[in-house]
DNA sequence: TTCTTTTTTAGAATGATTATAAACTAGATA
DNA sequence: TATCTAGTTTATAATCATTCTAAAAAAGAA
């Protein structure tokens, strides 16, 4: 999927500071995880005319994750990652080094919760691992 | 172990303001997930002479977490949870009302994790499952 | 073009948390 | 008990991520 249909499929026209975003965001083979002061900062560095927004960015951000292109991490006290990576899996945290590391479902043994709770349903599991230099 | 040796244990010398902080905390017999503007409304509720500030609340707070008397779970977007129970354990989130919920160490099967990374060592394993209203 | 709607933006507002610096207390000592 | 000193509390300001606002700019349609 391009970038304008990605946005589009958002309900964003496809401006040019959305594209941009886009680029970053998208424009890669990996798993990226950003925070949004992050990704605010390289969008300035790389495009530096005329310098974006931080509304904008959050607001581009905001679509992604309601229609799923993003997803939400809160690891850290203060900050907020999102994943591009939406896809159900796990991550390790590096305490050291503040980093997300990807742990995909199949490199953890199936989780069984044996508790259940009446008139509720699970909605997701998640397993972080915290990590730290030996 | 009372509350004055639990201070003293802190590096805290017990004051009226901590022993009121410990009365709410720790004068019970289950867990206890809180916020700390909650805690701060509930002491200036009951003890409503004379206002105990933020900055002492978040001062002990932070005391108790360094010497271990208090976890800090990082669930929420924006607010930050302790948790009286410092055992390792896992956690319910409860999308509907914001709750949590202690789910223990026996009530989920030993997990796995067959990734692993050089020059690392996991400090916790925590699974967070959330659950929504039915 | 011109019109209407959407988007971007700077800057203000918000809300949790932390820092500051002055007033206050605990505990020790004389 | 009076005094001293270090530790404590407090109000207030500062910080920082995020959200809101309202006005200027751009997009798309006619």
């Amino acid at each position: 999927m391009n970038f304008e249909d990605k946005l589009r499929a958002s309900g964003l026209r496809p401006t040019k500071q959305r594209l941009r975003i886009c680029k970053i965001l998208f424009d890669r083979d990996k798993t990226f995880h950003f925070l949004v002061k992050d990704l605010v900062e390289t969008l300035n560095q790389k495009y530096d005319e005329k310098k974006i927004s931080v509304a904008t960015v959050y607001n581009t951000v905001h679509a992604f994750k309601k229609s799923g292109y993003l997803k939400q991490l809160n690891i850290d006290t203060i900050h907020h990652y999102y994943d591009t990576n939406v896809s159900h899996h796990h991550h390790f945290f590096d305490e050291s080094t503040k980093e997300l590391i990807d742990l995909n479902n199949d490199q953890v043994e199936k989780i069984e919760i044996k508790k259940t709770l009446p008139g509720k349903t699970i909605s997701s599991v998640e397993i972080l691992v915290k990590i730290e230099n030996k």
